[in-house]
Formats: C-alpha cells, structure tokens, sequence
RNA sequence: CGGGGCGUAGCGCAGCCCGGUAGCGCACUGCGUUCGGGACGCAGGGGUCGGAGGUUCAAAUCCUCUCGCCCCGACCA
C-alpha cells in the first residue's frame, strides 16, 4: 500500500480529547475518529488492525470447534422480556420503536437471541455439544465512554455461547474457550492474566475476567505472587479474619467531635488509626434500608453487599433517610441505639475492639465501642474491598494489588437463560433438559487499545507484529533514479515474501517520514536514502529495540523473513 | 445522574474579567530555495467565535436558556 493512496492524517499535536496513551496515539496516528461521545470511525489503517485481532480470533474460535455465525444488531423486546432483562437492563439498553410501535433494542449481548436460535433448532442431546460465535457491532449506552475504544458505546465484540447436555460438559467447554483466549491475546501479544470476576450483568454462576496489565486500567486486580490466586477486586473473597486481640473491653463513652463527619476528620480529630474506627453506611435497596459496618480504613464492596441481601441493586441512602433513621445529620450515624433497620457488618468489624462509632447525634462519636457490648449486627460477612497486603483466600500468601484491562471475560451460566426461554433437548432417556450454557465474550476494539497501552514509547506505537496494520514501512528519501528503483524493487520483493508493506511515497522531509513512521508503529522500518546507496546499503530499524542494521536491498527480505519467523508461525 | 472543566479556522491554543475592525502556531494552496530525524522565504485561502434569546449605539466578551464534548465517581468487552 502507497501512503498516497492512503488516508492517514496524523497529528503532530495531542489531540485535546484524549487523555491515555492509547487514545491520544491511536487518534494521533489516523487509526480512528470520534463521531459522539463513546462512537468512532475506524480509519483505514485502524480497520487493518481491527481485521488482524479479528483475524486471530476466528482462527482461534474455529480451532477450539466453535461455528460462526452472525446474529442481528436489532433484537426484539419479546425476547428480552422472557428473560426479564428488558427491565434489568436499565438505561444501558439502546430502545428504539419500529414504524408500528414495536419494541426493539441494539443488541448489548446476545443470549436471548442465540438461546431462541437453540430452542428452535436444537432437539437432541446427540447435537450437543455446540459452540456458536459471532463477532459483531454491539451497542451499550455506557454511562460513561471513555478513553476512545476503551469503553465506548458502540463496539465491536466477539461473543460466543455454548450449550452442553450437563455441566461436566460446560466444564469442559468454558476450559476451551478458557485455553482459547490465552491463546488469543498471547498471539496478539500482550501480557495478562485471568482473574476470577463477578458476573454482572451477564449472570451466570462463575467467570474469569482476562486482564491485560496496564496502569491505565480502569480495574483493580488482587493476586498472589505464587500465582495460585487472582482475582477482581470487586470478587475477591476475603476469610474471616482469627480473634487473636487480648485488647480489654473498655466502657463505652460519648465525645464531642464538631463538624466531624469524614473518616478522616474524626480520626485526625480524636488522634486514632482509621482502622479504629467503624464507619455506618446506610444502603437503600428497594424499600428497605441497612446499615453497613465496615472499618474505617477498608472499602465498602457494593457488589458484596447486593449479593449478601440478594437484591440487584444498593446506593447509598440520601440525606433525608439519613436524617431520618439516625436524627442526626449525615456524618454521625452509628450503631449504638441505632434503631429500624437491619445491621450487617465487615468480617473485620468483629475482631477489632473499642472502635469509634458515629453517636447519631451531631457532633457526636462514641469510644470504646464493642458490637458484643453496645450493639446488635445481625450477620458478619465477606462486605468490603480486598487491597495490598490482605491474606489471600486460597491462604497462599499475601495479596498484591496491580491495575488491568478487561479485554475478555468468560462465563459459566448454568440454565439461567435455557430455563428462562425453555431451551431444552432429550437425553438419552427421552427426559427433557435444558442447556447448560457458557458465554464467552472478547472486545476487539479493547484489545487493540491495550495493545497499545502495552506498546508504546514517547515516540509512538509499537505494533506487535500479529496485530500491526502494516509489517514494513518502506521509506525512500529522495527523488532520485537509484532511491526509485531499488524502492520499488524491495517494495515487490517483501510482498512476493508475504510482507504487508506501507510505502511512504510522499514527497516530505526525512524528519516527516521518520516520525510517522515512528508513530504509526510498523515493526520494521526500511529506509532507502542515497547516502546509504552510495555504499550499497539501505538501513533497517527494528521499531521495538531501535536497533538499526545496515542492508544490502537484496537482503532485506530473507533478514525481515528471520526477524519475524517467531510471529509468522501462529500455532508455535 | 451528581461533582469539576471546555466549546474561537482542519488540529493545538490566545483573546472573554475590563464590550469597540477576530488573532497566533501547525496544517492547507501557489512560486522559489532546501532535502537522512517534524526546513526556509514570498504570496495566499479558510472562522455565522457550539446554538437560541436578551441587555447595549455596539457582544467572542455581559445575562438567560439550550446542545455538544472532556475529566472524577456508581456500570462493562
């Protein structure tokens, strides 16, 4: 391909809209456009890339058994209402009406849609296993987009569902779309880790997150260094911690502490460790209202929360529930005489004596607080983030925490949809059962911006060679007769040896030509300039290393063929 | 949705407080010189200052409303 005949504005500046690495060089380099908040064009040179992902990711799909297929961006409400989702959903769901009024949506996911294909198709447990995927454009309306194709409302996605006859069966499916997409993202070059994950949305009874290591991500994974556990920071169980404290009970006291409402307030106030106090959070869910104890230096986990009280969803009381319940104003709530609502309370909270409590009075706290003395908690439970230096669950050691991108995530679904919809097939005995399910979803986009997060330098991208939209970029300087030729010959060579080769025709300045080609992040660079032909070389740079090896042109290709051999060869 | 910020030429920005001819750098067009790490000279083109309403002799600037975008929090591939 000739840069002529190539849309590719590049930016010298950053543009002012994008914050990450990622973003600001993928908008920079003319791979991609913003349209709206959260919805880009893919530009040629960023499609290619797109392509390549996609690419590996069918070769991988299809390799594990799993069939193509290609299901509607337009779905049906009915669908949705069968399994209640077109409520639950929420505002996430992109709704529209047709012309009478019907009900549609822009496919978020598609279980509903491929577990009707099931239940229509499908009689027999002879037919089972199957595996289906698709890679195709999925609308969310995000709350909020972000970092270009990071998170954006409009996206493409590979999305695949399995059904079994049982869950042994499932087992075995979910562990090959499991090896599969390690497989995936170690072809596309990136370094990550599977984490075990909460099911959201989605639903289902597990799933593992795969998270490509990056400071800019938006999650935060715990793990072991012996590497026997990692997890999700909303997931990530913690054990109930052992009563070792010989602490004396003291008695319980009233103090002043004015206009004291933060953690941080109170304790600087009363000159004590946040892990000595015990914070109250009032949660609203549905009609009913609970205080939430947790330690003052731990995190509340909502997801944690919401499981522990089976609802689907919590927020924070507002001020008026507050007021009302504590007859304090927010800031003071406590437990102590804390009457009509239901505590429950962080593991932690019941092995750390004589904490300081809010007095549900204005500018009051209590001391020495004890919960076996001074107040009720209905249950202690697993309610709050894991962080740095917790034990691990699996009680392998001590839990580190590191930031991460989730480009996929896999999951065991049991019979939530199949049940819901009546996706059912015979067994052998002639008895109906319904499909054990797994879904198993990649965002494409996201792999290819974390990709870049993973690959870059100040100068540019730095493409791993799989996913690169083009593997040499060849770049002549001067116009002169020699310069010409032996371009265009190397040009025909390199494709001959299977290269895809961008070809930076343009009548620009070295300088130019160097820094695109820096920015745009071919892998290798070949550089045809007089003063190397006078001597009969061209230069190759190595874009990752920098390292720059001097050619004669008739060498370029079987060098390059070397260079690569490790990459071309996808199954090594 | 809550909190913060921004919309002025394709891009990055100044001008706005204190109202008075719309500016800078890059990019773009033409000519010339230059040509291995973002050249230089000369001559050009391009903006209803996000939109609507108001105040005023006069609005990019002040006021009201609105739309869009970015960043921080609750969701997710």
């Amino acid at each position: 391909m000739r840069t002529s005949q190539l849309l590719l504005p590049t930016l010298r500046e950053d543009p002012g809209e994008a914050e990450t690495v990622s973003h600001r060089l993928m908008l920079r380099s003319g791979l991609i456009r913003k349209v709206a908040a959260g919805i880009y064009t893919y530009l040629p040179l960023g499609l290619r890339i797109i392509r390549k992902v996609e690419s590996i990711i069918r070769q991988e799909m299809n390799r594990a058994g799993a069939q193509e297929l290609l299901m509607p961006v337009a779905s049906p409400a009915e669908l949705w209402r069968e399994t209640g989702r077109w409520d639950f959903y929420g505002k996430e769901l992109m709704r529209f009406k047709d012309r009478h009024e019907r009900d549609f949506c822009l496919g978020p996911t598609h279980e509903e849609v491929i577990t009707d294909l099931f239940r229509r198709e499908v009689r027999s447990y002879r037919q089972l296993p199957l595996n289906f995927y698709q890679i195709q454009t999925k609308f969310r309306d995000e709350i909020r987009p972000r970092f270009g194709l990071m998170r954006g409302r409009e996206f493409i996605m590979k999305d695949a569902y399995s059904f079994d006859a049982d869950e042994a069966g499932a087992r075995a499916s979910y562990q090959k779309m499991y090896d599969a997409y390690h497989r995936i993202f170690t072809r596309c070059g990136l370094t990550f880790r599977a984490v075990e994950a909460d099911t959201g949305l989605i639903g289902g009874t597990s799933s593992h997150e795969f998270m490509v290591l990056a400071d800019t991500g938006e999650e935060t994974v715990v793990y072991t260094e012996t590497g026997t556990y990692a997890a999700n920071v909303e997931r990530a169980e913690l054990l109930p911690p052992g009563d070792d404290s010989t602490e004396e009970r003291r008695p319980l006291r009233p103090v002043n502490t004015p206009n004291c409402r933060t953690v941080e307030e109170v304790t600087k106030f009363l000159k004590i460790d946040p892990s000595r106090l015990v914070k109250t959070l009032l949660y609203t869910a549905g009609d009913q209202t609970v205080a939430v104890l947790v330690r003052g230096d731990h995190d509340a986990n909502e997801i944690k929360i919401r499981r522990i009280l089976g609802v689907t969803e919590v927020e924070l009381a507002g001020q008026a529930v507050v007021e009302k319940l504590t007859g304090a104003p927010v800031g003071f709530a406590g437990p102590v005489g804390l009457k009509g609502v239901r505590v429950i309370a962080d593991h932690a909270v019941k092995t750390t004596r004589n904490v300081v409590v809010g007095g549900n009075q204005a500018d009051t706290h209590y001391v020495d607080a004890n919960w076996d003395r001074d107040f009720q908690v209905e249950q202690f439970a697993d309610l709050r983030n894991a962080r740095a230096g917790d034990p691990s669950p699996r009680k392998d050691g001590v839990l580190k925490t590191t930031k991460g991108i989730e480009v996929g995530h896999v999951f065991m679904l049991g019979t939530k949809y199949s049940q819901s919809m009546k996706a059912s097939f015979l067994d052998p005995s002639g008895k109906e059962c319904f499909a054990v399910m797994g879904c198993y979803g990649i965002g494409v986009g996201r792999t290819a911006a974390a990709a870049v997060e993973q690959n870059h330098d100040d100068k540019g991208i730095i493409w791993p060679f799989p996913i690169a939209p083009f593997h040499v970029h060849l770049l002549p300087l001067g116009e002169s007769p020699t310069v010409k030729e032996t371009t265009s010959r190397l040009y025909a060579e390199l494709e001959t040896a299977d290269f895809e080769v961008l070809l930076d025709d343009r009548d620009e300045r070295a300088g130019v030509k160097f820094n695109d080609a820096d920015l745009i992040g071919a892998p290798y660079q070949v550089v045809v300039g007089e003063k190397g032909l006078a001597s009969g070389a061209v230069e190759m740079k190595i874009r990752r290393t920098g390292e720059k090896i001097k050619l004669a042109p008739a060498d370029v290709p079987g060098t390059l063929l070397d260079l690569s051999r490790a990459f071309r060869t996808p199954n090594a």
